[in-house]
DNA sequence: CTTTTAATTGAACGGTGTTCAATAAGATGG
DNA sequence: CCATCTTATTGAACACCGTTCAATTAAAAG
């Protein structure tokens, strides 16, 4: 692994020769546009190597570690910007809405990352400092600390984050056209009997719901749903507060 | 693929020699044993087939299918009954909590799964068709129709389902203890002057929350949070309401 | 016992992630 | 300008992977 964080590669011929020059961030470029083309499950080293006209060594080398740090380095990337140009002179309901709205916005730009940010934990790491801050921040100034603290943390990152993730599950790979078909049959096929609500509601509701679909989030809207949950969390959060919002200096001894 | 569903193979030889009669069950059972051992990441065809004493090919045979459709019968014969023993006679409310109360606890005994639950489609498919109709009928009951439904379904399943996702999601594959130590580093690195709220909850909340941890919800319990989410939820979803609740015919056409 | 059907194998195809010695390219300093 | 040293790059190799398929064995049917 080259030992410094350069931007530019060391060799002053860059431009002359295709394969001279490589860069840690251009490798982390061309992954991303090789996942935003091809989905998280098609990519491969190999080809990553392929699309930048390089060995397959030569990534590694420039990477310093594998697959996986490959994708806890895009996550960072990606979400890095989330948590800017939050105004922290605004209620903390108001940070809270701008910076997981923001945060799906971010996603919704890369819908094939959604897997990797929900479901594996390095993809996290502790790249957004400035996220987590901003969340803890709010839910602070609300008067949450200790356990509540806690709960209401991870009911907030993991309801919103895992919505997201649910969002923009990938469908099956490529074969898409022929399970969309096995998927209408089978729901044409629902007794309406044994499910008498889910079969009164489908004319409406079919691939607009969870578990109902054949499409995701990057194919219909799921923004409706995000903003109720968010919504319901925050006047949730604001109504059941341990204490009054806003109390700047937590003295009290009370836990 | 062998035309008919029977537990039992075809051959009346079954315990005589080990290679005889492998079922579609079978090998379901012992790819589900594989994952809770290894992983999903470390679960591969060839190695279920060993684990069977079986060729590689034999494995497709009774299948079927794919290493994806073998996921999502997995998926299916996990999440089965989860909406057993719901009492339709309870307030919808209370039906909600049971379900999701329940869907919970039954992932949390096959963790390893979750990733595929939360983040690939395919794996819903309309499996349980009795989940999402308790749900819908207790949506329904509550006063729900239309997009309010859909958005309040689509809320609770992302809301939840994601939630319990990331609650499990996996640690890097193997090298876990190592990835603990750097981790752990790197949280203790944490500059007070640019993350004071972060840096102040550490001692309390570290690897007790998403995000900054090193664990995932087989080590740490997430019931806290999870509760907290599910409450919110049912009670924001009982004040908002289009309606009052228990409204048994929906005949008025206000949308 | 022969025919037909089901179950099983083993080899093959075309990939994959990752490591590593050998080598080429560029920088350094005499 | 050249020799040295460092960085960048390659290409081959290793040990896997998912999936298909002709050939073969085992069991059932007649």
């Amino acid at each position: 692994m080259p030992e410094n964080d350069d931007p530019k590669p060391r060799s002053k011929l860059r431009g002359r020769a295709a394969a001279i020059g490589l860069t840690k961030a251009q490798v982390i470029a061309a992954a991303l546009a090789q996942i935003d083309e091809k989905g998280l499950q098609a990519f491969s080293m190999r080809e990553l190597a392929r699309s930048l006209d390089v060995s397959p060594g030569n990534i590694y080398f420039h990477l310093g570690g594998a697959k996986e740090d490959l994708f806890a380095e895009i996550s960072g990337a990606l979400t890095a910007s989330v948590s800017e140009n939050i105004d922290a002179g605004m209620p903390w309901q108001d940070r809270l809405r701008q910076v997981f709205l923001a945060y799906r916005d971010t996603v919704g730009t890369h819908p094939n990352l959604a897997p990797m940010l929900g479901a594996q934990m390095k993809s996290n790491g502790v790249a957004n400092l400035a996220w987590v801050e901003t969340v803890l921040g709010a839910l602070g100034d609300a008067g949450y600390h200790g356990q509540a603290l806690r709960d209401a943390f991870n009911a907030l990152i993991g309801g919103l984050g895992g919505f997201i993730t649910m969002e923009f599950a990938p469908a099956p790979s490529e074969k898409a056209r022929e399970w969309e078909e096995l998927f209408a049959a089978r729901v044409a096929a629902i007794d309406p009997e044994l499910y008498p609500r889910t079969h009164a509601v489908l004319p409406e509701l079919s691939n607009r719901i969870f578990v109902l679909r054949w499409q995701n989030g990057t194919n219909v809207s799921y923004a409706g749903g995000y903003e109720l949950l968010l919504n319901l969390l925050i006047d949730g959060l604001a109504a059941h507060a341990p204490r009054g919002p806003d109390t700047s200096s937590p003295t009290d001894t009370t836990n």
